[in-house]
RNA sequence: GCCCCCAUAGCUCAGGGGAUAGAGCGUCUGCCUCCGGAGCAGAAGGCCGUAGGUUCGAAUCCUACUGGGGGCACCA
């Protein structure tokens, strides 16, 4: 019996029951929760709808839980339902009737835990989007994982999903950056405000090898704009590339003079304009922000005529309207939370809703711990771990997965040298153990002539077996919460459970007969188990961008 | 001053109203004649920051406070 015919037949019982005594309740389908009890003495499904209805009912909790029950019981394919507590009810299912989830999965393959609640949606997935002055550091390592696996969460849900890198090449930040070039060209010490480190040095270095002709002879504005220039498409070159080589590959890469050029900022201020939220001011141009809740009004074009950042902004999103997204989400840095207000704003003076149209994700910083201590990051001294720093010192998928298993919402503190050192002690490794010992059982069947050419899920009667059974059938729960919360550190998790769950089953049960017994159903079957156990791991670890190696 | 996030085992973190609060690592004790011991079984370790409130029921929701992190430009 899968979790959705089982949820069927408990919203069935419990409208009919509680509709005998108040025919005006609804009993709605997102009401009737079925979880998977902490205890196994519990059963293998638990639901607490009696006392969520009781009072809605009129009457006592356990006396609904009990008429429940008792249709539940005649249900076919549950074994028992029964009553506990205040009024929870427990199911337990018939043997084989859980079993039968095995043969599911393997018909299903990859798709198996996908849903369907954002089936053509068109989402913008924004994140990353660092200006290339330097590699990318921790934080933007730590949206890199997240933001690419919330991409494939959403993907699992039938989105549509455009991952998009947002970026500028000139302003404040590209002229420091431009000067610290010129500066290292020349030998001399970073400037004040400039970025230091060894990269400056080696892109300074390539953009002179790679001139045409020679620097010396261009004066200081022309010799700052040639490093800017090319100093800025080298940095992005390899800021590309660490991406790729961590996993992550976007599908756009948006120049923020886009916007500018192609009339977007235009498009969107006389939009903004005609909806009557624009006002001139001091010699600006200004948004009404504080219509929709921001703390102070935006300035869109300085008093000097020049755009302010704020309306490349609002450009980008009339862009990405136009271009058809139903819904754009922006990953960002705990130090721009700032920018939420102006953004909700901006978007409901276009019309739209914020959260819906427009969703803002505030993650928090990575802390780099070192002997204990938080480790001082300085741009201008160039002590910035970088995601190249990260892989080399763990390899790309513990960097993933250490990133990816702990909420966004929580500050998180990294030590270099504890994952340096012990590699074995990151948790993905536990992971990835259980998928490579799973193919190890399923060379082993093959080699032994255990097959799949049989299936009596009656004979998966261990409470191992009910245990994993119980959370491969959770899975798509656990994928369509993931989505629905933006969280994908939850199929992390989920993956760590049900690589324990797989151990301590391989412990229990054997798939391969020991010595000189005879190959049997019960042999067969349970393989059927193992491989589908494994196609949930691997799905869940390509999930979150790590790999499922059949060997380690 | 205002705003956002966090506070759970020695450490890093899960737990989006339910039953006896969990995992990994660390500590202690067991388990390899048989599918991978990077594993399993067991033990120790918790006033879930504090105080109120809502609820039949709160680590979870609300309020205040304490402590920590971050943010509040006609910069980008």
């Amino acid at each position: 019996m899968q979790p959705s015919s089982l949820s069927a037949a408990v919203l069935a019982a419990v409208r009919d029951a509680v509709g005998r005594r108040a025919a005006d309740v609804e009993v709605a389908e997102g009401d009737i929760v079925l979880e998977r009890p902490r205890q196994r003495e519990h059963g293998d499904w638990a639901t607490n709808a009696a006392m969520r209805f009781a009072k809605r009912a009129g009457v006592a909790p356990r006396e609904l839980a009990e008429e429940v029950a008792s249709s539940l019981a005649a249900v076919d394919g549950i074994e028992r339902a029964d009553v506990a507590g205040p009024g929870f009810i427990n199911l337990t299912l018939a043997a084989g009737a859980a079993g039968e989830l095995a043969r599911t999965i393997l018909e299903a393959g990859d798709a198996y835990g996908s849903g369907d609640a954002l089936t053509g949606v068109k989402v913008n997935l924004e994140f990353v989007s660092a200006n290339p002055t330097g590699p990318i550091h921790m934080g933007g390592t730590r949206w890199a994982a997240v933001g690419d696996s919330l991409g494939r969460v959403l993907e699992r849900q039938g989105a549509l999903v455009t991952r998009e890198y947002y970026f500028n090449d000139h302003g404040g930040q590209i002229d420091r950056f431009a000067r610290s070039l010129v500066a290292a060209f020349r030998g001399e010490p970073t400037p004040e405000d400039g970025y230091g480190g060894a990269y400056i040095a080696e892109i300074a270095r390539r953009v002179d090898d790679g001139y045409d002709g020679d620097l010396l002879d261009l004066d200081d504005v022309a010799l700052q704009e040639a490093f800017r220039a090319r100093g800025v498409a080298l940095m992005f070159e390899e800021i590309k590339q660490d991406l790729h080589e961590f996993g992550v590959d976007f599908d756009v890469y948006f120049h923020e003079h886009q916007v500018q050029s192609d009339g977007s900022v235009d498009r969107a201020i006389e939009v903004l304009r005609e909806r009557g939220h624009v006002f001139e001011e001091d010699g600006a141009l200004w948004l009404r922000t504080t219509s929709f809740g921001d703390d102070k009004d935006r300035v869109v074009i300085r008093s000097n005529g020049m755009p302010a950042y704020f309306s490349g902004d609002l450009g980008y999103y009339q862009n990405k309207r136009d271009r058809g997204f139903d819904q754009c989400i922006i990953m960002l840095g705990a130090d721009h939370h700032g920018y939420v207000g102006r953004m909700m704003a901006m978007c409901a003076a276009f019309g739209d809703t914020p959260h819906e149209h427009l969703e803002i994700l505030i993650g928090q910083m990575v802390n780099l711990i070192r002997d204990g201590q938080p480790m001082r990051m300085s741009k201008r001294a160039g002590t910035i771990v970088t995601m190249e720093d990260l892989v080399d010192a763990v390899g790309v998928d513990a960097a993933r997965y250490a990133l990816v298993r702990s909420s966004a919402d929580t500050p998180l503190d990294i030590d270099l040298e504890l994952l340096t050192q012990r590699t074995n002690d990151n948790p993905v490794y536990y992971v990835q153990y259980a998928h490579a010992r799973m193919s190890a059982v399923a060379r082993n069947a093959a080699a032994a002539g255990v097959d799949r050419s049989e299936f009596d899920p009656s004979l998966l009667t261990h409470p191992s077996e009910a245990a994993l059974l119980g959370a491969l059938a959770d899975f798509p729960r656990v994928l369509a919460q993931a989505a629905e919360l933006r969280e994908p550190h939850r199929v992390a998790r989920f993956a760590e459970e049900l690589a324990g769950l797989y151990h301590r089953w391989y412990d229990a049960c054997r798939v391969v007969p020991q010595g000189e017994e005879p190959v049997g159903t019960v042999n067969r079957t349970r393989l059927w188990l193992n491989d589908a156990t494994g196609q949930v791991l691997r799905t869940a670890l390509t999930t979150v961008g790590v790999s499922s190696p059949e060997r380690m």
